[in-house]
DNA sequence: TATGAATGAGTCTTCATTCAT
DNA sequence: GATGAATGAAGACTCATTCAT
């Protein structure tokens, strides 16, 4: 998995001039993801608008002039937060249809991504959100049905669910855990949950 | 499972006079409850002492009377729904000692803890908080710990941590999309996870 | 000795509507002014915010939004009697170069200076901020140091140390009782204190 | 000069059991000694019950049963300090007396009294209560005319008056500069002072 | 367009004081 | 008599939001 080799996020801060004034367009997008950043590193409930201009390296009064509310600026970092899992999601995508679906390099994959630190906060981040404010479920599912997508093209349906539903606590475990499962571990789940199994009647 | 039917967790309010004024205890129980019911509802983050008092029934100032700070208050409430957890899984722990550890009556066990939605909330809100400040971890592992020593009995403890894992993603996956996994499913994974595996090397 | 009649110092309040609203500068000042009015009168335990805006006649807000701190609002009111103090001593000095140190027209200066109340309150205000707080220290130093360079043009250091000390306990007199000290009385200690002493062989 | 030899002041704190309960008077005392120390170290606006109590290691509600209000518990600190101070001027005055009045044993006399730092914050303390509260005037003065008194045993009441409004700025000085006038300086203050002067037509 | 000034609402927290026990 | 519980008032401070410029 690519880590976030692709994704320019959370790191930027000191971009050309370019970000300043007279760029709206990048203006806006330093806002955000500076948004994004504090949303992973704090959680939802801490973010205002002098941490995020203060983060972004505008003034206050572009964070109120780019978005009416607090709550529309969160949502567009949470939504950053969502594309950046997706497109990780996406680089994964094209490099299991190489695997043919193969559990082994699935599982490597998904150790990989485990490494990222960032893209697992971004994804725990979001499900955090999503568990507080039922309305943001819709973005934490993105992730998900990113998933499941990604397995379907090698597995039914319900396994693909089942192996998502695994990947998510996979998530979760790396995330207040130390150190995350091993790939052996990993390989293992995927090895038994893809395997053909007697009885193909669930749900 | 057992479900809180045992447990009044969470949704007292009405308690007799009695829980008013000259009874610490019984007000400070008061005070916690109030204070764990708005973690599952509106997270951590957006806890308040004023939030709490008026849940709790009681004038603002007994919330800062029994907690120096707001944070010893919230570590308080995410405490008792840690214990709350805890005992659920007590009665858990006691229901699969009567069934030898058979998959199928774990995955019957799992699926009847996923209807109480109560304990589900209390579940994720503790891993929203560990999520969020590293400090509360502990708080979290305790479920996750409880499910794997539960588990150690019938398993391997490789295995068993690879079962909690999964059961966490459960968990996460319940509460974000509207209904849980089904019963077939969960009894699918807990088979394949638990039966004899060719290559016992990991880790 | 000149006393305020230059300073329009902590009298203020009806400024022109200039001081309010857009005129940062203006505003800053008029916090500034309300606060170290409060400390010669109230003593700097006493300085709150609601009172700073009420003498400053701005909204709460404001005194918060140009001072973090309480403590950095009551530090730039301090600042503002030590400025005092020490314009005071800058006109005490010119007038006294002209006598050439003659000390019975040092014993006037300082005696007209006790006769300007507010200029004692705000020298007394500074050491009592000094005493409770050692880190104020500095600032009762200014005027302390400034009595002693004013005096040392016309007499020896240790002399000088010595009449400065003189008018500390003087101006505490001052403050605490219901008259200051007489001009005659004055007069006698300096001459007494500046005239030549047979052992100069102090310290 | 005795130093705190003979004052047990603002150092108890182990007391014999004697303190608590069961001995009403030593409790009081205990807390009054308590308010005491605070306002020596504090400021008497940083003076609270709750502290009080903590200092002198009795229950909240002991300081507000013996005090009424908390002005009333201040007070009785102030004038603690107040007897303090006093005790120690009358030892100052019985070594005077057999001195007869010479400058420079009251020189050395004052001397020592500044190298007890606890008396002279003492003073000090007084002193900054009386400039922010008119009504504990009679308080500091209570130290100015003992001065005055032991003074005027050896020389005229006006440079008995003299004398101690030095004594006060010495005091002053040796709070905020870190180390006191020296001996010798003290001692030619004290002489040129009570020499015999011209001019006896002051005030 | 962009931004810093502005402010009132709301946050945590401390505390004097009262009072039941 | 003594004390811990109790609470409302007030304090410092933060901030979303508005608005003049």
């Amino acid at each position: 998995m690519p880590g976030p080799s692709t994704t320019p996020s959370s790191t930027g801060s000191e971009q050309p001039a370019s970000r300043s004034r007279r760029d709206p367009q990048a203006r806006r997008r330093a806002i955000i993801q500076a948004a994004a950043d504090l949303l992973i590193e704090e959680g939802g409930g801490n973010i205002t608008h002098r941490r995020v201009a203060e983060r972004a390296e505008v003034p206050l009064g572009a964070t109120t002039y780019y978005f009416k509310t607090l709550d529309e600026l969160r949502e567009a970092g949470l939504e950053l937060l969502a594309d950046e899992v997706e497109e990780v999601l996406g680089d994964v995508r094209r490099e299991a249809a190489e695997a043919q679906g193969d559990p082994e390099v699935l599982a490597r994959l998904l150790h990989d991504y485990l490494a990222d630190r960032e893209s697992v906060r971004a994804d725990t981040a979001l499900y955090c959100a999503a568990i507080q404010r039922p309305e943001l479920r819709p973005l934490a599912m993105r992730w998900f049905d990113g998933m499941v997508e990604l397995l379907s093209d090698w597995t039914d349906p319900a396994t693909a669910r089942l192996v998502a539903t695994f990947a998510d606590g996979v998530s979760l475990h790396a995330t207040v855990h130390d150190e995350p499962l091993s790939l052996a571990d990993l390989t293992r789940v995927f090895t038994a949950l893809m395997r053909p199994h007697p009885a193909e009647e669930e749900k």
